[in-house]
RNA sequence: GGCGGCAUAGCCAAGUGGUAAGGCCAAGGUCUGCAAAACCUUUAUUCACCGGUUCGAAUCCGGUUGCCGCCUCCA
């Protein structure tokens, strides 16, 4: 059974066959960067990763090409408000997003072209597009002849006409048609610009990722993803473009994320309740956030407060103690073969069931579920008085792989002090003595350091606190 | 007006025809020098409401209510 993804296109799931066998072309919309990224941003990144992850989990060679914006309206706002050039912002908006999106756990596209570096190939697409009839110069601007392109609104299922009704957009004086969109867009007074042969300008929104998706993954690519605000109209018209040019299909499968919203409303700029990642991972483990974007599928609204995510921190804890407790038994675990067998297949059973739940269109959800079935066996496991090796490593790599799938990882390895060390020394002396009083007063003592100590019949094992 | 989504336990959240996964919180128990962790038990006769189809519906159809999104270069 193959994969299945939800195609926004179809409005329903498909079985996944990429184009050429073994190797999926992946598109991504990436972020404006005039500021740090929020939780809005952070959805796609993270669940777009995961997809990817996912796929290469089951054989596929992925590329993965994802775009920064770096030259637009909001840019050039933001330079002009902070009295700084637009490259210097968008450098710095970038890094910050390889910061913040790396804390988070995702792993660098093999491509992140930019707009600013792409100038030559979107002048050449516009001029194609031209060439053909599909769009128009008009005192200084290019605009996509909508109309022309029959298909237009096949992604949102929206009939041309239906749009135009609904439309609040006002004809330009440029524009022939009120459904047009910019494709270049003549340069003002003093901002960035770059040379074409309708003047000074810059690319209108759409173009870029048409371009790009063309320039780095070819005319059709398999997966074109993005938050679902993007489906109307960037996405259609990256469509228009992409495909009035080739007269091929752009892309395959159409995925889209659902929103966030926090405390139950909508993330807005009006309502001042933006949540930056920069700002959370200061006051909170990265990892806890990506596991809280995974806990929910990836097509389903997400309410954000920080008393839901508390609840994920201790939902991720019983992992992570269940992990960090199967390492712990590591080192008293012996040859054992009783039994061994029939841990191994459970543990199997359970890999097996990932999977099933995973190619049902990346339901992370219940992906989350199988961990902490792996996590209750784990400690079922742990229960038994003689460890066999075997099958405690065999716990630790599933946990590993399937983590690793979600980009999240238990596997760090800490060092104690000196003094610590030297401490719970004391508290192991104290209680072999039955030295209750002192004991307690040490691992108090401890606590307040954030060392948090277990006993158990294999020994005292700390974690932090 | 057009297109679309959502409504499941105290909270979060899967489940799209076969008799309600999982997690958090809570209560009781086992284990423990005491803890912690873990394990066991308990926690929705019921899936917004009303009808219909069906042997059978949280799931399909029709209607109602409530909330939300896109149609404004906001992921």
């Amino acid at each position: 059974m193959p994969i299945q993804i939800y195609n926004t296109l179809k409005r329903e799931k498909e079985e996944f066959i990429p184009l050429e066998e073994g190797k999926v072309k992946m598109y991504v919309c990436g972020p404006t960067v005039y500021n740090y990224i929020h939780i809005g941003n952070a959805r796609p990144a993270i669940v777009f990763d995961t997809v990817r992850r996912y796929l290469e989990f089951r054989g596929y060679d992925v590329k993965y090409v994802s775009n920064f914006t770096d030259v637009d309206d909001k840019l050039i706002r933001a330079a002009k408000e902070l009295g700084e050039d637009v490259p210097t912002i968008a450098n710095r908006f970038i890094n910050a997003y390889f910061e913040d999106t790396t804390a988070l756990g995702c792993k660098r596209a093999d491509v992140h072209p930019r707009v600013t570096e792409t100038m030559d190939i979107i002048i050449d697409f516009i001029k194609a597009l031209i060439d053909k009839g599909y769009a128009y110069e008009s005192g200084g601007d290019v605009y996509f002849r909508t109309r022309k392109f029959s298909e237009y609104g096949k992604l949102s299922h929206q009939s041309i006409d239906e749009l135009k009704i609904g439309a609040r957009i006002q004809i330009g004086e440029k524009k022939q048609d009120a459904l047009d969109f910019a494709l270049w867009k003549e340069a003002k007074d003093g901002e960035i610009s770059w040379e074409s042969p309708w003047g000074q300008g810059r690319p209108g929104w759409h173009i870029e990722c048409s371009a790009m998706a063309k320039q780095y993954l070819g005319d059709t690519i398999d997966i074109h993803a993005g938050g679902q605000d993007l489906a109307f109209p960037h996405h259609e018209n990256e469509i228009a473009q992409s495909e009035a040019l080739t007269g091929k299909s752009f892309a395959r499968y159409w995925m889209h994320n659902g929103y966030i919203n926090i405390d139950n409303e909508k993330m807005s700029k009006s309502l001042g309740n933006f949540v930056l990642v920069h700002d959370i991972i200061k006051q909170h483990d990265p990892q806890v956030l990506r596991f809280f974007m995974l806990s929910v599928h990836y097509r389903n609204p997400i309410n954000y407060s920080e008393e839901l995510l508390e609840n994920t921190k201790a939902a991720f804890e019983r992992l992570t103690t269940s992990y960090q407790n199967l390492k712990h038994r590591l080192e008293s675990s012996t040859n054992l073969t009783n039994n061994n067998q029939e841990w191994l297949d459970k543990i199997s059973a359970l890999h097996q069931q990932f999977i099933k739940e995973m190619d049902d269109d990346f339901n992370t959800a219940n992906g989350v579920s199988v961990l902490f079935e792996l996590s209750k066996l784990a400690n079922l496991y742990l229960v038994e008085k003689n460890t066999a090796e075997e099958v405690i490593k065999a716990f630790m790599n599933e946990f590993d792989e399937l983590l690793g799938v979600f980009g999240l990882s238990l596997g760090a390895n800490e060092l104690l002090d000196e003094e610590v060390e030297a401490l719970i020394e004391k508290r192991i002396q104290a209680r072999k003595d039955r030295n209750f009083k002192l004991a307690d007063e040490i691992r108090d003592q401890l606590k307040e350091m954030k060392i948090i100590l277990e006993d158990t019949a294999q020994g005292t094992r700390w974690k932090r606190g």
